[in-house]
DNA sequence: CTGAAAGCGCTTACAG
DNA sequence: CTGAAAGCGCTTACAG
């Protein structure tokens, strides 16, 4: 059907492991000329390389696949920035598999689809693996690196940000502009959510640190969404808060929103700290304080440790974005 | 190394072609107990398929490749769901390729990635190709269908929105709510931009049906980024705008943010519609009138086409969805 | 520098 | 219902 080098090798008259010695690059295999021939014949023929047959005998493959959340997570595309960079800089390709939003049907689907073909290895976008799946995953002895998500399981390998640190620091933020009443906002902290573990301890020694009794209202546990923003915000009202730490920039956001709602300004009624810094945060107003990820280095460096064939865990640094949505607090002004 | 048919064959006893023929269930070849015997061994080594041996050997694929472009349009997670929901309810795979934004070499890399193995067919989102890499396409005898683009070339098949119907309708709408001066903003109107070219079209029949005469200071190009937004608005407090339409989301929340900047109050002192509505719209203060585009329907219907091989364009719904940023304009009140 | 040949893992007429 | 055999498009020792 489509021109092979067996069509090439018929017209320039060389065989086809010669045409193929030139079109592959092996160098040293042939003389100049004959390449000139067989890649003039390419052309002419419109001849296109079948990588599944280079794949199959070569049991290799330069592609890598890269599994996302189809979900909420408007930082993915710096992540895959950063992949595709570093890919490009190492002639690889990658491919990209929509693995749903907490579907474990879908997700299965996506590492199925990987799997089953030649593929130098996977790279995880914060999805966090149904055990089933993770299971799959293992069994299939392809290298495979988590990004920006983290794991209690020290057989996993990722690199995030450290979300302890991240957690300490938005706090410790917080309480040198004068908050002492300081709410969480928008993450979970069952035993699944590591990252939203991590970032509650940290707040935790934070707060410890500095005497303050941490009160469980102060504590609104959510799912990273919007949603979660504007029902914590319903809760935060009823509380003494004057700062929240919010998990994410859509959570946020959310608790702008429902100020608004509920006649409250941003920052002169409440500040508010998010966690994550895309772009976002400069949308709406008053632009949101953030501790920023990097995320494009997350995927530029789990790409290098991907091939690289790293057995290891990294973090990448966190940055403190100050824009206008956190107000000193001075204690005589209220009440 | 792993495991293929031929381990099953020895372990079962029976040929590779009957475990081949269970495997890809080639049904009325086997009977029911040589079936199980097959599934229990593939289970009990861990058998995996590889599936370029497979393509290799049918000449065919059940993967579509989606390119979409890694730019700022925060629309795209919307048609791809709607791909991936008609792809798997045909049984189909997809991968995803990042194409740059307007970056000639990572376009040319996304295409040969899809194009350099068996593959159903390719989609493209929002992604203008480079002559080039059209032809590049089109030398490959692979089916392909854009989606969220339209051309002049009646040789391209898409699925879009109507433009054209946008651009009147919001210009409608605009009229409808007492406005006549009313501004353009964020698109391009040169012969490449064909979407630009049309939603203007649309502007200025609505404008000459309301025997309004266009003012040039109206029209405000850009490439419907946040940045194209910040600046127009600083040419509109210049003129006597009463009403802008804005080109994309990310648009109209520009202009909305230079409004804050200028002490300027949206609805009050200028009404904003913009085109799309992404949850972005929802995001901001106020939250942002739309002309809402149907993207899930856009990537679920323009899979279908490509399935089907239909040589057609075709168009899907668009929505008028009111929210806070147009208030109706009363001449008396002005000046 | 070049070619003949074997083989990657699968599928599918063909013959039984 | 089952098997032997050819072949998909490529690569790569091996021999020259």
């Amino acid at each position: 059907m489509s021109v092979t080098i067996k069509d090439i090798a018929k017209k320039t008259g060389f065989s086809v492991a010669t045409v193929s010695r030139v079109l592959s690059n092996k160098t040293g295999f042939f003389s100049q000329e004959t390449a000139n021939a067989v890649h003039k014949a390419a052309v002419e023929l419109g001849y296109k390389k079948n990588m599944a047959a280079t794949e199959l005998v070569t049991q290799t493959s330069n592609v890598i696949a890269v599994i996302v959340n189809s979900t909420k997570t408007n930082f993915s595309n710096q992540i895959i920035t950063g992949i595709q960079k570093k890919a490009a800089e190492m002639s690889k390709r990658v491919i990209i598999l929509y693995a749903g939003d907490h579907d474990q049907v879908a997700q299965k689907i996506a590492l199925t689809t990987a799997l089953e073909r030649p593929i130098l290895g996977i790279l995880l976008v914060s999805v966090d693996l149904y055990p089933k799946n993770l299971l799959l995953l293992k069994s299939a002895h392809i290298p495979f690196f988590f990004i920006s998500i983290s794991f209690k399981d020290t057989g996993l390998n990722y690199i995030t940000s450290d979300d302890y640190q991240i957690g300490y620091t938005a706090t410790k933020y917080l309480i040198n502009h004068g908050h002492r009443k300081i709410g969480l906002a928008g993450l979970g902290i069952d035993p699944s959510d590591h990252t939203g573990n991590l970032r509650f301890n940290g707040y935790q020694q934070a707060l410890t640190e500095n005497n303050i009794a941490f009160q469980h209202d102060w504590l609104q546990i959510g799912d990273y969404s919007y949603e979660s923003g504007l029902t914590a915000m319903k809760s935060y009202s009823q509380t003494n808060v004057t700062a929240v730490i919010t998990a994410s920039d859509l959570v946020g956001i959310g608790i702008l929103n429902q100020c608004t709602k509920l006649g409250l300004n941003v920052p002169n009624d409440l500040s508010i700290i998010t966690i994550d810094g895309t772009n976002l945060c400069q949308l709406v107003q008053p632009p949101l304080t953030s501790i920023t990820q990097n995320f494009f280095q997350m995927g530029y460096l789990g790409t290098n440790y991907l091939i690289a064939g790293s057995k290891k865990n990294a973090y990448t640094n966190v940055q403190l974005c100050q824009r206008s949505s956190v107000k000193t607090y001075h204690f005589k002004n209220s009440i």
